[in-house]
RNA sequence: AGGGAUAUGGUGUAAUUGGCAACACAGCAGAUUUUGGUUCUGUUAUUCAGGGUUCGAGUCCUUGUAUCCCUGCCA
């Protein structure tokens, strides 16, 4: 996990004590099935507490019990432990504790912090009031805690009817955060729970969760952006009920992938549809179907170990993704040969049927091994001759239909009419006579073993004719069309038949079903190809879960399936990268792997805009008299503004009675005590700052110093004079001191230097830099400028 | 509309907290190659906009703009 603002987080509270080690979760709700979205946050959850030596927690969110379910758990588990994840003992549902939760409950009522309400739904969001308008008290609001406790124990027995009452909050009907506006604890629902058995009460998601934090012992409870709202809530119930040490929530911005859905809703349409075969067909994005696509866990984490956090929703480039799956892949797979769309060859000068013996790794893997040892298909390794597998060579072979070409484009490389290319393997051959069918596609191509002297100019992979095993490819491609399916995609334009008319208005008259939004629409029609050919016959005595790079054609493994020892399937996990295809025109490509051009995504980013003239602020009369006051005095124009409009800085500053030095001392206290200003944890007294500002006139300090000063005292509360005085704090001009430092600091920094000297200019920060904290910020900036222009210069 | 969050190459993230805008992926060019793979080398391209403070701003101040989240008895 790359540094990033959780860890700075962490390695604060570490530090400072505030927690003895890190405890994380990762909380997902048992109603549905793990995906790629998923790995990220569990991903951040785990690896975080691995790298501080923490702990880390798999937890169900099972509180809803209409959704939750045990095959679901399974899955769920099953799946983060195939990751490689091992929590040990502690794996956690969140039902286990329905009847802690019921204790907090109690103990908010009769703290006067929770209460029953009777209204109906509907009624509950009316008085909930809208963002601008404040909620209303419910008529049921000021019940006192023993008819709330009594109701509340009533509601448990089951005396209710479902929505009759609920327990709720009692926190800010006006707050602006409407979270805030006395959210629900509990709910009445007649329905039993998979695990809990018959409860009819169940606790809300932001009643729950932060006390099974807290009952867990989490302290950084990481969760998604959409939850920053919430954070209140969780802060208040903590408060209330006292929990200390507490977790607190750290909110992160999710991650999404192109060309991917992971709506548990889309996902479960496509396959109601039979868009798909089920959660494991290949091309979902649930890990279930990752897995069985033969993606390896090592692979998943790698792709999860480079997305990097902030608090930004994101959507990460599906490339990153099958970067790792192919590096993965790479290091992993055998290569051995496949040929998926036939084409037969006759060897006519081959006289005897041959055995060869092929390596399974190529030139550069077998160079990358630290031992010199590589992996046969069953895992065990061997020294690189050991590494091989016979392949039988017979008078008649198959070739892929696309290596050979009637009317070969430009740069073609494999095999022509009377052209030659390289079996591998097996020599090079030249196309002596082509037969071809009605239709005149070639059907058969009569070629000659020629001697290596002639040389080719490609290699193709080929299968013996007589001595292969037929067997079934299942070639997959991205479900979608567009990077961003759940997405507007105006841009759709890769599908120019189907692409519907445009209407500028937005009021087509046959806009009836919402067909322009489904999703549904944007899938690829070849997401899934099948295709019958065949493979060389050594795979038959490998495992079956080994993973072949088939030469040429991409990384394939049995599917784990549907595959049968005596009717062959492979499924290809992922193709080989392919730039002689990406520099054919479209309708050349030989498979539909070609990635359609970039539509840019829906708004994931602020499309650029035209420099949209800035609005001119409103202020009002006051602050209009106000600016026009500080302008008189001398004071800037942006400062008066800043002035006028913050009364805290405002009032501030007219402590000051800056007199004449009215402009500076707006200045700082605009940029550079704003902050403890607001914050309130400023010290430093107004009056003080003209006596600064004449320091600063008379030039006997620098702005930096100033500034250094300023800062220090706002916590000390010492006069900047003073404490300039105190420090014997002066502007250092003298030009031979300062070309001594200069001198030194090039000699700390050689390299720096050479480049400097060499016309980096860009290094001038860098020394300015390095000198002024050699000096303590007391250089005379300008000095120590004209010296280093000199360094470059000269 | 009220509140909240965010904004760095095409994409995802860094930047010693005011001092060389960097890394990975993608792209492009070349080298190696019995895989149009791999590997290696080189290269293009970035601080949302305007203003301010400063010797120096991605970072501080200010005014805007854009996007996302919040008005479930889902999580």
């Amino acid at each position: 996990m790359a540094p990033n603002f959780i860890t700075e987080i962490i390695e604060r509270d570490l530090e400072s004590g505030k927690y003895p080690q890190v405890v994380t979760r990762f909380p997902p709700e048992p109603s549905g099935y793990a995906h790629l979205g998923h790995v990220f946050a569990s991903f951040l959850d785990f690896q975080t507490a691995v790298q501080y030596g923490g702990r880390y927690h798999l937890r169900m969110d099972d509180t809803n019990p209409e959704l939750a379910t045990q095959e679901y758990v399974d899955a769920i588990a099953d799946d983060l432990r195939w990751l490689g994840w091992d929590w040990g003992e502690h794996f956690y549902y969140a039902s286990d504790n329905f009847e802690r939760y019921y204790e907090y409950a109690e103990q908010l009522i009769r703290q006067g912090d929770a209460y029953v309400d009777s209204v109906s739904g509907d009624e509950m969001a009316a008085l909930r009031g809208t963002p601008d308008q404040p909620g209303t008290p419910s008529p049921y609001r000021e019940r006192t805690p023993e008819e709330n406790l009594d109701l509340f124990r009533r509601m448990r027995a089951g005396e209710f009817g479902n929505g009759e009452h609920v327990l709720r909050a009692k926190i800010d009907l006006s707050s602006p955060n409407m979270k805030l506006r006395d959210p629900a604890l509990y709910r009445i629902l007649h329905v039993s729970h998979y695990r809990a058995g018959d409860w009819c009460i169940y606790p809300m998601y932001d009643f729950q969760h932060p006390l099974q934090d807290a009952l867990e012992g989490v302290t950084h409870s990481m969760c998604s952006l959409e939850f920053v709202d919430n954070r209140a809530i969780y802060d208040w119930l903590m408060e209330r009920l006292g929990f200390e040490p507490r977790p607190h929530q750290y909110e992160f911005g999710r991650r999404g992938l192109e060309y991917t859905i992971t709506s548990k809703r889309k996902l479960r349409r496509l396959i109601e549809e039979g868009l798909v075969s089920g959660w494991d067909d290949p091309r979902m994005p649930t890990l279930r179907a990752q897995r069985r696509l033969g993606v390896t866990p090592e692979a998943v984490r790698a792709f999860a170990a480079q997305i990097g956090v902030n608090r930004t929703n994101r959507t990460v480039d599906l490339a990153v993704y099958e970067n790792a799956v192919r590096g993965d892949l790479n290091t992993r797979a055998p290569r051995v040969m496949a040929v998926l769309e036939p084409l037969k060859v006759e060897l006519t000068n081959l006289t005897e049927p041959q055995e060869l013996t092929l390596p399974y790794w190529p030139h550069d893997v077998v160079a990358l091994s630290p031992d010199g040892l590589l992996s046969l298909p069953g895992g065990e390794r061997v020294p690189a001759d050991q590494a091989v597998r016979g392949v039988p060579l017979t008078r008649e072979v198959y070739i892929e239909q696309s290596d050979f070409a009637l009317s070969p484009p430009k740069g073609f490389k494999r095999l022509t009419q009377g052209g030659m290319v390289r079996l591998r393997g097996a020599g090079i051959i030249r196309a002596d006579e082509v037969e071809l069918d009605d239709a005149g596609q070639p059907v058969l191509i009569r070629a000659s073993i020629q001697p290596e002297e002639v040389g080719a100019a490609g290699v193709i992979h080929w299968v013996s004719a007589g001595q292969s095993v037929p067997a079934e490819f299942r070639l997959y491609d991205r479900l979608f069309r567009v990077p961003n399916p759940e997405g507007e995609n105006p841009q759709d334009a890769s599908s120019p038949l189907e692409t519907p008319e445009f209407d500028p208005e937005g009021m087509s008259h046959e806009g009836d079903a919402p067909v322009s939004s489904d999703f549904v629409r944007f899938l690829n029609p070849d997401s899934l190809r099948v295709l019958h050919g065949f493979v060389e016959p050594s795979v038959l005595d490998d495992p079956q879960d080994t993973r072949y790079q088939f030469e040429r054609q991409g990384y394939f493994w049995r599917d784990p399936v549907d595959s049968r020892e005596e009717g062959l399937v492979f499924g290809r996990i992922i193709t080989l990268r392919d730039s002689w295809a990406k520099s054919l025109p479209r309708a050349e490509k030989v498979s539909g792997a070609g990635r359609p051009a970039v539509a840019d995504a829906n708004g994931k980013k602020a499309t650029a805009q035209a420099p949209a003239e800035a609005k001119a602020p409103d202020f009002t009369p006051q602050e209009q008299a106000e600016m026009e006051r500080l302008r008189g005095l001398g004071v800037g124009e942006e400062d008066a503004i800043a002035l006028a409009r913050d009364p805290q800085l405002g009032e501030f500053f007219a402590q000051g009675g800056a007199g004449a030095h009215a402009a500076q001392v707006a200045a700082w206290v605009v940029n550079d005590l704003s902050g403890v200003l607001r914050s309130g944890t400023n010290r430093l007294s107004a009056a003080d700052l003209p006596a600064l500002a004449e320091l600063l006139a008379q030039g006997s300090i620098s702005s930096r110093i100033a500034k250094d000063v300023l800062a220090r005292s706002a916590q000390s509360g010492e006069a900047p004079a003073a404490a300039v005085e105190r420090e014997g704090l002066k502007v250092m001009s003298d030009a031979g001191e300062l070309r001594r430092i200069v001198d030194e600091v090039l000699a700390a920094h050689p390299a720096e230097a050479e480049a400097f000297r060499g016309g980096k200019r860009a290094l001038q920060g860098f020394f300015m830099g390095q000198v002024m904290k050699a000096t303590g910020g007391q250089a005379d900036a300008g000095a120590v400028g004209s010296l280093l222009k000199e360094v470059a210069g000269g």
